[in-house]
DNA sequence: GTCTATATGTTGATAGAC
DNA sequence: GTCTATCAACATATAGAC
C-alpha cells in the first residue's frame, strides 16, 4: 500500500459558475477551449472519466449541456486534449534528458527529476493520463503513446546499466517500471496547496530515493 | 512515466460461458459467490468498475442479468466483496510484519516484501482496490480502510528513521508514500503468465531497490 | 453562442412465470 | 435458481428558436 488517493476539490469557479463573468446582453462570457479544459479535467479527476457525465462537465463550466457541445464535439475529444497535453510535456522533458551530455546515469537521474516536475506542474492532466484504461480508440492510442515513452525511459536505464553506472543485477525493464512507478505515484497524493511537501522537496526525494534507497546518509 | 497498463485478458470461461458445465435439466451449474467473484473482478479490471455494466458482469458468468441478481443484490455489494478480500490480506500481512522481532528496519523491509507478495497473489482484487475513487459510500469506506493501512506503514518508516536505521533526511510520510507507491505500481504491469519477472524476482527487486536504490553492488 | 426541448440508446434493478 | 419482459432514470448527442 502507499498513499490513499483523496478526492480532488473542484476549483472555485464550478461552485459559483452561475456567478461567472458575463458578457453583453446577459450572456455568459466566452471561454477558450483551453480555459474550459482546466475546469473539465478537475471533474474528470474527482468523479473519474467514465463516471463524469457531459451534464457534470457542462455544469462545471457554467454552461448548459448544449452550449457545452458547441465547444466540444464529444467526451472523447476532451479526453484527447487532456492526455495530449500531458504526453507532450512528458515527451519534451524526455527529449531534453536524452540530449544531455555526461554519463548515462546523469541522463537517467535527469529524466527522473524532469518527469517528477511534469507530474507536479501538469498534475491534473497527468492524472487523467495515468488513469486511462483502453476501452475506446482514443484511449488505446493514448496507451500506445505512453508505451513509447516508457520504452525510452527503460532505454535510459539499460544504457546506464550497461555502462555499469548503476546496478546490473536486476532486469533494466523491471528497474524502470519500479522507478517510474514510484515517480508516477506522486499524482495520487500531491495536492498543490498542501503541506505534503514542496515541489522542490518532492523532486529531490524521488531522485535521491531512486539513487540511494533508504540507506542512512 | 512507468509501465503502461495493458488490458487484462478475461479468463477463458467468459468467452464460452454458454458451454459452461451444466446441471440437470439443461440448467447452468450453480456457482458459489466466491467462484463468480473471480470472473466478475476480471471484468472490473478490464473495463473499469464504472464502465462495467451488470449485463457485462452477468455475461462473464454465463448467467442472465436476472439470475445474476439472484446471487448479488447490487454492483456496490460486489465491489465491497472484492476490496474486502484485498484489504483483509494486506491487513493480515501488515500484522505479521509489525509483530516481527528484530530492528525497525527489518520490520519495514518485511512489510515491503509481504505487501509485494499480496499484490502479486491477490492481483485482481488489489487492482480493484487501488482504483477505487470515492464516489459512493462503499468507496469512501474503502478509502478509509486504505488510509488506516497507509498510516500504519508510515509508522513503520518513522520508527526506523527514529532508530536511525534508515535515512532521516526526508519526511517519513513522503518516504512511505514513494516506497509503497513503487510497490503498488507492480499491479500496473505484472501479469501471472508473463515473463515480466517471476514472483520471487519482483519481490526481491522491490525490497532491494527500496533499500539500496540504483547504487552499483 | 446560448438556450429549451427532445431523440435515442443504455443503465441498474425488478416482476413474475417456470 | 433460471428465464423473459419490463421499468424508471440517466447517458450522449442533436434540433431549432433566439
Amino acid at each position: 500500500m502507499g498513499h490513499t488517493p483523496g478526492m480532488a476539490t473542484v476549483p472555485a469557479r464550478s461552485a459559483d459558475a452561475a456567478a461567472a463573468p458575463r458578457g453583453v446582453r446577459g450572456r455568459p462570457a466566452r471561454y477558450s477551449r483551453e480555459e474550459l479544459l482546466g475546469l473539465i479535467v478537475a471533474v474528470f479527476n474527482e468523479r473519474g472519466y467514465e463516471a463524469a457525465s457531459m451534464a457534470d462537465l457542462a455544469a462545471a463550466t457554467g454552461l448548459t449541456k448544449s452550449s457545452f457541445y458547441h465547444h466540444f464535439t464529444s467526451k472523447e475529444e476532451i479526453l484527447q486534449m487532456a492526455v495530449d497535453r500531458a504526453l507532450d510535456a512528458l515527451s519534451a522533458a524526455l527529449d531534453e534528458s536524452t540530449a544531455l551530455p555526461g554519463t548515462a546515469a546523469d541522463r537517467l537521474a535527469d529524466a527522473i527529476r524532469r518527469t517528477t516536475e511534469i507530474l507536479i506542474d501538469e498534475l491534473p492532466f497527468v492524472t487523467v493520463l495515468l488513469r486511462v484504461r483502453g476501452n475506446t480508440a482514443v484511449e488505446r492510442q493514448t496507451l500506445e503513446r505512453r508505451r513509447r515513452i516508457d520504452a525510452r525511459l527503460a532505454g535510459l536505464v539499460e544504457e546506464a546499466a550497461r555502462a555499469q553506472e548503476i546496478r546490473g543485477d536486476i532486469d533494466p525493464r523491471m528497474v524502470s517500471r519500479l522507478l517510474f512507478g514510484m515517480v508516477n505515484s506522486v499524482h495520487e497524493w500531491y495536492r498543490p496547496g498542501n503541506r505534503t511537501g514542496s515541489r522542490r522537496a518532492i523532486v529531490d526525494a524521488t531522485v535521491s530515493i531512486a539513487l540511494n534507497g533508504l540507506r542512512p546518509r
